[in-house]
DNA sequence: TTGAAAGCGGTACCAG
DNA sequence: CTGGTACCGCTTTCAA
């Protein structure tokens, strides 16, 4: 392998002024920074992490910690996070939690913390307390997307004011008989998001004078397919049924619509349906939504990263992310 | 940041006989490494990668390049190859060519030969010729998981053969008009993949002495809203309809079954479905299929170059990963 | 079983 | 603008 000797015999220069050169540093006269930079060309040249990484103190890597990576909004982020990081020439470490049943600590420990990215980006994770003073002992600006955590800033949507204009949608299209189709409030993930939605659905009940129903609160586990099966369920049931849904979700909203149409009913005719994220799979299902940018969201916090990793100052204040409503065919209004 | 110094004086001994204890060599005595596990966890110790990467010349990290993160196939390898590299505490570097668009160009020369990897697994991606000689240079084993590319081992399914199989069930069922929906033949990924899916069909309608029609080949772009856009653009107009759809992904065939639903026609009543892969969504939609199993594929591929990054003899040779029918409700005989 | 010391391949400070 | 040269923190002979 060839290394920075051999461009620096080549060329007859230093290794300090080829490592100046090829890193674009400015006290290097263009005709030696060429004559370098054709002689690494030439000789296939490229520095070794591990040695500048050593070196300098800097890795030029990112570490991303997510739960999964099998869901429609960690790829959206994580590919908004790649997009940058790869402008930037950032290596990106994917720190995958694996679910429930892939042991966090051990992840933590070993890789996290062992120096191998300058600073990190968690998807949608609650962190606990030691977890988190672990990684600020790391000195490693950290961000998250997705779902506040305590204690440290965060970019996703107001998830609570979404969630309730989503349910203020359908009341305004006369609906009372509005079911609940939330997340899991499972302890491994972020549960304040799915805690949040239900939040919002909530206030926008209470504020309209609407009471809510115990039995019309669903479990769809963000997945279409469980969601499918509730709905389902509560279908084929004697249970009286809404006339309108809100989904925390847009798969779980797909999910439910697909159980209403097996049961021979219409969306929206029979019940309305509205979801919140802006899934691909919306658009063909024509499900009405409120739409957010996962991947505007990544890029954004990982620009902030690599900002403060140049030396601007930090903004250790959280930011909401937009959304947009979009309007299909998934809603209508109530038939009196 | 605490060093291995630290803790060689917290305990007294040398650093050379920290580092064999913390890595569990044989030649240290039991209680001596006791003694430095404790002080190591005490003080909080763990081993810088750049360092002990310079000096070993091992990462401990394998690189994983893929055309896009946000794609089923893709992100199913990814969790599997993932779940093998956590339980060796290995980390994944994701190399993202993201999209046409992501100058593979730059990501190749600046990350991959980076040396910041022990080895490589390649998803579906064709490479130049050379990029190809570049990623030899290395000399770090490569492996490519889910399509065949010439000069590289890998580890996918037999296209053809399922895709023919696929067809054949079809016919079997008696039908005869039977359309293909076909993914992109894009150079940017590997076009050997939707070429096989095609070339089997077309296998399996000569060999049964049924000519194919140019007008029932359609493009679906691996995409849903395509694939649902392209088969209803098809029933609206006055074309003759076939009776059958062979997709080349379940994707694809999933947005058949919503356009042929969207023009008040039956599947498998009107027209029958049969897709490739196995995706989540195919049980939901009662979607019969040829299943494949990307997460094993994964795991199979990491498993592999992990054993023989610890010395065991290479395999060369490319592997077929198995398949699985399941028939659902989307197919049924031809009415006659 | 343990220690001493020479690298691993760059980076960055200090001279010139 | 360029060169000399201590490190960076760990691994790995080689000796003891």
């Amino acid at each position: 392998m060839t290394s920075i000797d051999d461009v620096a015999r080549a060329t007859g220069v230093s290794t300090a002024t080829v490592s100046r050169a090829l890193r674009g540093l400015s006290n290097v006269s263009e005709s030696t920074r060429e004559r370098i930079r054709q002689a690494a060309e030439q000789l296939g040249y490229v520095a070794s992490s591990s040695a500048s990484g050593l070196a300098s103190g800097r890795t030029r890597a990112m570490g991303v910690v997510v739960p999964s990576v099998s869901h429609w909004f960690y790829t959206a982020v994580l590919e908004g996070i790649d997009a940058e990081l790869r402008a930037a020439s950032y290596d990106l470490i994917l720190f995958n939690l694996g679910g429930r049943n892939g042991d966090r600590e051990r992840v933590f420990h070993r890789s996290i913390l062992r120096k191998r990215t300058d600073a990190l980006i968690a998807l949608c994770l609650d962190f606990t307390a030691a977890e988190q003073e672990q990684l600020l002992l790391t000195g490693h600006p950290v961000i998250v997307v997705g779902g506040p955590v305590r204690g440290l800033r965060h970019i996703g949507i107001d998830e609570r004011a979404v969630a309730r204009k989503a349910t203020e949608h359908l009341i305004a299209l006369g609906h009372r008989e509005i079911l609940h189709l939330g997340g899991e409030e499972d302890e491994w993930l972020n549960r304040r998001v799915p805690i949040a939605r239900r939040q919002g659905y909530e206030d926008a009940m209470v504020a309209a004078g609407i009471p809510t129903r115990s039995e019309w609160a669903l479990q769809g586990r963000f997945s279409l397919a469980h969601s499918r099966e509730a709905i389902g369920g509560l279908l084929s049931s004697p249970a009286p049924r809404p006339t309108a849904i809100f989904a925390g979700s847009d798969e779980m909203a797909i999910g439910a619509m697909l159980a209403i149409r097996e049961h021979g009913l219409s969306v929206p005719h029979d019940i309305s349906v509205i979801g919140i994220d802006g899934h691909d799979l919306a658009a063909s299902f024509g499900l009405t939504t409120f739409v957010q940018d996962p991947f505007a969201q990544g890029s954004t916090a990982a620009a902030l990263l690599l900002d403060e990793l140049s030396g601007k100052p930090a903004r250790t204040k959280s930011v909401h992310a937009p959304t947009r409503f979009v309007q299909r065919t998934s809603t209508a209004p109530a038939r009196s």
